[in-house]
DNA sequence: AAGATCAAAATTATAGATAATTTTGATCGC
DNA sequence: GCGATCAAAATTATCTATAATTTTGATCTT
């Protein structure tokens, strides 16, 4: 107990743990043994075994009774369904958005797109794109469907972490500046499209992993 | 310990919760008190506690830290934003299933479109048009998307329960009649843009709480 | 009488201990 | 040598107990 503990310890719990496995530390399919987080925490079992409830309703987890919890691993076809998911549901939310859209929000998610283009590694990069996203549909109020975007961006974020090429910066900026063009113009069909494709997008490489391996990865970059 | 226990105590208490919320035998603001609860099921409150946590994953009880979990309370505006994010996630579903609907999968749907039109009671006729629903999607074959969508159902069903007509049910029945033309003649197009409409209906009329007071009811028949 | 204040009760959150299950590793038989 | 079998070890799931927090209710003041 460093800290004075503004959460309970099961949420701190699970977010350090989501880091880890957004970050790719943990590799997919890895044991999570609570006895073991436990002790690196300093608490008792119980709430790391809350901690992992909250991952796997992230999908960040699996857990099979009575034998455990391991890290969710991935193959191309999940990838691709988070993707697809999160399309549809940032075009309802961005349709919901629109008629609250204003200038001061506009700028803001303008700062986002700057800053993305800015970045010069990979977790300030996902930090700004994840933004530029939250700051254009999060004025549609709809706490659910917000709560279930966010979810998909960490599913995301877990393959961008694993596979990232520069040359996919240009292609995502190119599409944020033709949203926000859109959006200023108050033509939201084309910034509709534009995102519903966006988000689709997958980039594609082998990469090398922790364990010495060599497999494809891909990762979505919208 | 009744039975023999195929899942674990906390999967069989958070089952149990879920359908009382969902039938509306326990009213939404409810607190939720883990001790009852754990006497009621003869357990201590450490399987209670977890229970909780999946309720709370998909969105059927609220918890704030340190203050207890509640039933969640909707109202309009989450009725309707629960009913968008239906409709734009089983018509992705949709998509991606349509290339493997087979005769057989279109019987079966047919078969629960039947059991929804001779459906006596309210519970019989949410269980087959879930069912209607889910034999159509579950083709897709993504089981991220898949389950968020059960989640919603399940959202959906507290307000069918709280309030129903029985001329919605003419409606929907006309909806789901038209849905499976449209696929059976492979027109895909038709089939998805009936289903976008017809799982954003939503049918209001007041109803008697159980605790005396009228209030607006709300349900998502689609 | 209405509101504020404080103490008792109820409740949540965590810890430590126990029971039950699965995994692991080594031995035995073929 | 290879696979099956069984026992030991590790791990999960649960229970009982304790600490901390919030709610409740009664008393006291204005």
């Amino acid at each position: 107990m460093t800290k004075p503990a503004e959460d309970t310890i099961a949420v701190r719990i699970a977010r350090a743990l989501a880091e880890r496995i957004i970050a790719g530390t943990i590799e997919p399919g890895t044991r999570l043994r609570q006895d073991h987080v436990a002790e690196e925490f300093e608490t008792s079992h119980v709430p790391v075994r809350e901690a992992f409830r909250r991952l796997e309703a992230q999908g960040l987890a699996i857990s099979e009774p009575r034998r455990g919890v391991r890290v969710a691993s991935f193959d191309l076809s999940e990838v691709k369904e988070v993707a697809a998911m999160r399309a549809a549901l940032e075009v309802l939310a961005l349709r919901h958005a629109a008629p609250h859209l204003t200038a001061a929000i506009l700028d803001k998610a303008e700062q986002a797109r700057r800053d993305c283009d800015a970045a010069t590694d990979v977790r300030a990069w996902e930090e700004a794109n994840r933004r530029f996203h939250r700051t254009l549909v999060a004025p549609c109020g709809m706490k659910r469907l917000l709560a279930t975007i966010d979810d998909l961006h960490a599913a995301s974020a877990r393959f961008l972490f694993s596979a990232w090429r520069s040359e996919w910066e240009a292609r995502t900026d190119h599409d944020h500046r033709a949203i926000l063009n859109a959006l200023r113009n108050g033509d939201l069909e084309t910034a509709i499209a534009t995102l519903a494709r966006h988000a689709q997008w997958i980039g594609e490489r082998p990469v090398r992993t922790a364990s010495g391996a060599t497999r494809g990865a891909f990762a979505i970059v919208g």
